[in-house]
RNA sequence: UCCUCGCUAGCUCAAUCGGCAGAGCGGGCGGCUGUUAACCGCUAGGUUCGAGGUUCAAGUCCUCGGCGAGGAGCCA
């Protein structure tokens, strides 16, 4: 018996025999030769099937598999540099096969480019092709990284709940369910408030899981449902913050070129422009940031664009303004000191300037935009009262939350990272439905 | 909520000014010993999103509706 072995191994595997348990994702037949392309989960690879090594029924059964038919190969590994695959070099020499179930011959998914409708609504099925299994292996790789640096880093990580009572900021985007005899419960579109609990027992925390938002949000940039990362630090300020997102997002960089090369490559990643970054990464602030879009409308001659360019200060950024910032750094860059108008309540006020308050966006480049938002948290009672009664906001809700400021209250800082648009940015892709098994958008809740 | 675009074979798309419903892929049959989304030959496959209207004639024009997309707004 053959060992059973992993595609992605393959290369110490040359010259013996080994089974692929896996199933046909293309099938070239070309007269007494067959080339079976065979995916296991862990990569591709190719299998060749020769007229004269086989049994005749045997070869027949190879010539006509059905594609996505779950197949047990048997075969011997070679070296040869025209084998496709991931990581490709490699290929088996079918000795046997046997195949565990015979796919039915109306599979819907041609190995082209799909319309979105049809992929989307094929979403079990679009999981299978190479290129949607390369960016999911990445956003696992992004997601372990993320892990491993906060873990390794002196974090703790804290569950925060999913369920809420009523919102921090009014319940119009939040999902709402019915809880028992306590009437509604949401939710959870952020895990931060509760992380500022947990960080005066644990010090550095992070929460990791999925993130509801009813935003009618129509973009490439947005998902119903989504998978957020949030650290929080006491004794921490606003340049601590940058600090440590700095060196979290160079290792999940570093991480992913070191393991995930492959599908980048097969993504048609260009790889130069992330194997180039390295802190520090720039900061500028708002004020800087304003200027900067200013000279850019300046100079810039289309109207449309121009248009959409057009900035005054106190506003705050959108897609287009994101995108002419980033594209002036060919790395990620920190715009921190934002007005408190456009942000949330709880931000610290900058000193000597109330209106700016001590947050951070980071900006992915090539018009990936924001992947971390994060601030300095009001680390005063009687300032977050004063903020909370600024903005409408329900005190009761935030008892709690204004206790946490009366008993040996710190600056502390935090972040949230999302997921999806981190692996969006590193592979590439146009949108971030692709970069999450199963997207939840304003218009799908289907497979 | 607003703006724009789209909907034709299982899929991706074409169809000129309103004038016979087409191709490639996928399926079926056949051929080929190195294919890379193979190639070559043959073949089957249609409620052109729906309803109404204009017209000798509508995939194409008009009205209403449906569904989807990505932009704006919104976005802890």
């Amino acid at each position: 018996m053959s060992k059973i072995i992993c595609v992605s191994d393959i290369s110490t595997y040359a010259g013996q025999e080994v089974q692929i348990q896996g199933w046909v994702y293309n099938r070239t037949d070309k007269g007494k030769l067959c080339f079976l392309l065979v995916r296991d989960g862990t990569g591709f690879v190719q299998c060749v099937a020769f007229k004269g090594d086989l049994p005749e029924e045997l070869f027949d059964q190879i010539m006509r598999i059905p594609q996505e038919s779950s197949v047990i190969i048997t075969g011997a590994v070679r070296e040869d540099k025209r084998a496709p695959g991931i990581p490709g070099g490699y290929e088996v020499g079918i000795k046997d096969l046997k195949i565990v179930q015979a796919a039915e011959a109306d599979y819907p998914m041609a190995l082209k480019d799909h319309g979105v409708d049809f992929a989307l609504d094929h979403r079990h099925l679009w999981l299978r092709m190479q290129s949607q299994w390369a960016i999911l292996r990445v956003r696992a790789t992004v997601m372990a990284a993320t892990r491993e640096w906060l873990d390794t880093n002196g974090f703790v990580e804290m569950s925060t709940p999913i369920l809420t009572p009523a919102a921090a900021e009014g319940t119009t985007t939040l999902f709402e369910t019915e809880y028992f005899d306590e009437g509604k419960a949401y939710l959870a579109q952020t895990g931060q408030l509760y992380n500022e609990a947990n960080i005066f027992s644990f010090g550095k925390v992070y929460c990791f899981g999925p993130t509801f938002r009813a935003e009618k949000s129509k973009t490439r940039r947005h998902l119903t449902e989504f998978w957020m990362l949030e650290p929080e630090m006491a004794f921490c300020d606003l340049d601590g913050l940058m600090e440590i997102e700095e060196q979290m997002v160079t290792h999940i960089i570093q991480r992913v070129l070191r393991d995930r090369k492959p599908e980048l490559v097969s993504l048609g990643r260009d790889l130069a422009k992330i194997e180039s970054i390295k802190p520090p990464f720039p900061r500028i602030s708002y004020d800087d940031a304003a200027k900067m879009l200013n000279d850019l409308y300046q100079k810039e001659t289309d109207p449309e664009k121009k248009e959409l360019l057009k900035f005054d200060w106190g506003i705050d950024f959108g897609a287009p303004h994101e995108t002419a910032i980033t594209q002036q750094f060919d790395k990620p860059v920190f715009v921190y000191g934002y007005p408190s108008a456009v942000k949330a309540f709880y931000m610290e006020p900058w000193p000597g300037r109330p209106e700016v308050c001590k947050s951070v966006d980071l900006l992915a480049p090539e018009g990936y935009g924001e992947i971390c938002g994060g601030s300095e948290r009001i680390s005063d009672h009687n300032a977050l009262l004063a903020r909370i009664h600024k903005e409408g906001l329900p005190e009761e809700a935030f008892k709690w939350y204004l206790e946490l400021r009366k008993y040996g209250s710190v600056p502390h800082s935090g972040f949230g990272m999302g997921v999806e648009r981190v692996t969006a940015w590193l592979c590439g892709i146009e949108h971030i439905r692709e970069a999450i098994p199963f997207p939840r958008t304003i218009k799908r809740v289907y497979p």
